[in-house]
DNA sequence: ATTGCTGCAAAACCTTTGCAAATGT
DNA sequence: ACATTTGCAAAGGTTTTGCAGCAAT
């Protein structure tokens, strides 16, 4: 079994700091999303909170297949359903974003823990984080014009990235 | 199997229309958007340009289903495959707008000619549009920032209508 | 006559559910 | 011991596909 400590993951290359406090923090969050909905510490949730945090490292968007096959490759006998349970609740508790790509599927990815939205490449399905946005006070102008008490917002920005436009418009 | 990404591309611009009157603005683009694809004006196609005429009126949202549904009702023997391949070339041609509920699950929408996005309540469904947007200037800015280029964008505002309001909170 | 659409049914896809067995506390 | 989670398999719901027949041009 793995010791965690709290030194570095040897890194494939140079990430910047806030890049492994944003995946050690991930890590924290992950597992109270955990704790705080329930007691037992598994093996399944300790390998799921593992890939987590790498997935959050690289900031990786997944799909649900891609998230069992990870998982099933790095310690086998995980069952599907486990992982819809898992990314359900993670969603639930924030941890993890739902994001739509443009031809309507979904993917996943451990989101930061501020306001934020995404910026997907519509070739090699790509999500890169941004903060820009309306404020808050044009979201609930918006909602009195038309009668309705604003909760949430989504804003998703679809183009492509500068590595699919080199390695040739396809 | 994996789900390839299928190469749907979305289709460039959307004519500015601005038209007061959308539903028989919107009759036009759905007929132009079928006859742009192709020749036939088959008999199922005259009955989808009537029902998404009604809805474009009533400014109603539906799923696939509904609309299956309420063809059949209003003429029965009517393929649900034809009603996929429907949508989608609508959507393609961006007559019909793909709205994506709070729970994940989507319905479609008769949209007018110019930029909008969608307001929708979570507890009824109910889908409204809105005008408000951050300027094209500012997404170029966030596709620099990126180095993505980019192409589109969608704004969803989730709320509670004021009709469920008062109807109680449930 | 040719071309492309349509309906049908089967297949593929993705997600949820039921339950016995395993696991953590 | 107890409560919860897990893996499996089956079911559920939705969307796609293959194809023979049909309709429009």
């Amino acid at each position: 079994m793995k010791n965690e400590s709290r030194s570095r993951f040897r890194s494939p290359r140079q990430i910047s700091a806030e890049g492994d406090n944003q995946a050690l923090d991930a890590v924290r969050r992950i597992e109270n999303a955990f704790f705080d909905l329930s007691r037992p510490n598994t093996a399944p949730r300790r390998i799921l909170v593992e890939k987590l945090a790498e997935l959050a490292r690289t900031g990786e968007a997944f799909s649900t297949d891609d998230l069992w096959q990870g998982l099933r490759a790095a310690h086998g006998r995980i069952g599907r359903a486990t992982v819809f349970r898992s990314i359900e609740q993670l969603v639930e508790s924030k941890v993890l974003d739902r994001v739509e790509l443009s031809d309507g599927s979904h993917r996943y990815r451990v989101c930061g823990g501020s306001h934020h939205h995404h910026l997907v490449c519509t070739m090699c399905n790509r999500v890169v984080d941004f903060r820009e946005c309306l404020s808050a006070r044009k979201f609930e102008e918006i909602g009195r014009q038309h009668g309705f008490t604003v909760k949430d917002h989504k804003l998703t920005v679809y183009g492509t990235c500068d590595r699919c436009l080199k390695s040739g418009g396809k």
